[in-house]
DNA sequence: CTGTTAGCGCATTCAT
DNA sequence: ATGAATGCGCTAACAG
């Protein structure tokens, strides 16, 4: 059982002065003399009195945390941008309250109720794979708190998004392989419902045309993401005929897992098939042969997202601009191409 | 800014009867007539109505949220501790605040004010490599606030604990280096302060002499785990004559680390040198040659804290046993060995 | 500069 | 079964 918790009361009985006083002192008010306002932090600290956070948020109405809403956690990717989410919210003195969603949309709903319960100011979101439905996400809008979107963007939604140009980096990618002289090149892509999906696959689609090479669907599939699902695909392209010469990855997790069952099955990379992902993961550059991928900034991405919400938290609603910050991505060329 | 909140007092106006009531129908309290508490109910939902859960906290004294506080977030070792907990912690009905203190005591004293004021009920700690001073962390206890630790342990306080069997773990990838030919095996340890590397250096320390191999302090590195570090040491112990023929690292990124110097260094893994790492993280299957590691349940050691945390929540104080879980680990061999 | 009063949203007595 | 009143710890408006 928790003990009596210290309060203003307890430091003003302490020293004879009423709690008003008290707390202008620890507020940092300037109308207190500096002989009682020396004497009460003193007291403070004697006694390890420390400010509880809900009263304040009860009458400010604010709680100067933001909250982070992430589909999952167990690639690096993520935590990443948390980390520069982080940096930023704690510069701007606000706390952040992390969630996973563990990519299921009930677990997603239930933690923007947790968000909203303790009162976040504001909430940075990336969407699980599976929600299709965005009524939870505009509660907070309803309420007035500011969301802002990152890497799994609500496309539905009318707020400030940050992603990095995957069209581009699609691109890029894509005509790398064909430089290589590469001419089949499969695509194993994630949930059409993602929007990182649709413009990776959009340049993916356009660099074929641009280089006049036939777009063929049996090269084109679409996953659920769940890493152990990719042995599935490998081995269907794999038994293509004519097998691909290359492929194109939603992500570095599923190149990484499809350059292992590859090299089982006795495959040369790149000779054979060459691989390209897309993030530059940490284990990107591990992996033998080491990963091509299209590097994006994973923590810059936490850092302007949590830039744009702090943007909102001033402003009035009508104010809030739903800008989308498109951050720049980089081929990086390693050895599996 | 935030529109007006809904609360109990809205739902009342709207339906014309006291706060009182609708308070009761919302916690379900049973003392409600089944129509009313329907249309409460009902109401609440059309009204989008969020608990707000700062005054519950507020007259309760329990915000039914835990804390955790890990070193660091950039390696995949603490996010998939986190990942158990957090499933230990839903389960039982509490949310999670997680934060990170980058490896710097006062971001960690920082961290434990922020979990302090927001009222956790109980707090999940792994230290920072710097910690030395536990005033922060006593603070805690003298609050009734119970907290568990888990791998970077505090050997002072007298509180739950879990780790793993890093002695025991050490042993067997010492004694699995030693059959495997290996005779003067170096040792890149962390910080002294920590007692997961006192440990794991006991047991190389132990299992040489079991062997009868001389211990030689030149082959036994301390350094601060700051993995672009990693090279200095390599390259001193490249450079001792003799070289060392096996390399017993710290954990797994500090392996991993070393595999790709020694690699550049024109060495041959394992046969000019053998390299095991700990942990058996996610990228040590993944780097060429594969790491042999001491597997640690990582997932399983954020659970069982978590567990040990919400034992103690319902005891009172002097009832809190302070008891260490010990989780075994197992030795994998890959090809680094 | 300091003390008094009111109230943030809710759960919980105590009445009825 | 319901309503009125009290208080959790704190800030802020109002007096002095």
């Amino acid at each position: 059982m928790k003990k009596h918790q210290v309060t203003i009361i307890d430091i003003a009985k302490a020293l004879n002065i009423s709690k008003s006083t008290v707390s202008r002192a620890l507020t940092g008010h300037p109308n207190v003399q500096p002989h009682t306002r020396e004497r009460i932090l003193e007291m403070a600290d004697a006694m390890e009195y420390e400010k509880n956070m809900f009263s304040v948020s009860l009458i400010k109405r604010a709680s100067k945390t933001l909250g982070i809403i992430v589909p999952e956690f167990s690639r690096s990717f993520f935590p990443q941008v948390i980390i520069g989410a982080q940096q930023r919210a704690k510069e701007a003195g606000y706390n952040l309250i992390i969630s996973q969603s563990d990519e299921s949309y009930e677990t997603e709903v239930a933690n923007t109720k947790v968000m909203l319960s303790h009162q976040v100011d504001g909430v940075l979101i990336s969407m699980t794979k599976e929600t299709n439905n965005y009524e939870h996400f505009k509660t907070f809008q309803r309420k007035g708190i500011p969301i802002v979107f990152f890497n799994r963007i609500c496309d539905e939604m009318i707020v400030p998004k940050v992603i990095v140009d995957d069209y581009e980096g699609a691109c890029s990618a894509v005509e790398h392989l064909i430089k290589q002289g590469k001419k089949r090149i499969a695509h194993l892509s994630g949930p059409e419902t993602l929007s990182i999906c649709k413009q990776r696959k959009a340049g993916y689609l356009n660099t074929l045309k641009k280089y006049g090479i036939p777009v063929n669907d049996d090269l084109i599939i679409h996953y659920d993401l769940s890493i152990n699902k990719v042995k599935i695909y490998i081995n269907y392209f794999l038994n293509l005929n004519p097998r691909p010469d290359a492929i194109f990855a939603i992500n570095d997790p599923t190149a990484i897992e499809a350059i292992q069952l590859i090299k089982e099955a006795g495959l040369k990379i790149p000779q054979d098939i060459a691989i390209v992902g897309f993030s530059n993961d940490f284990a990107s550059s591990l992996v033998e042969p080491s990963l091509t991928t299209v590097e994006q900034p994973i923590a810059e991405i936490g850092r302007v997202a949590t830039q744009l919400l702090l943007d909102q938290l001033d402003r009035e609603v009508a104010d809030w601009k739903a800008q989308t910050v498109m951050l720049k991505t980089n081929l990086i060329v390693r050895n599996s191409s």
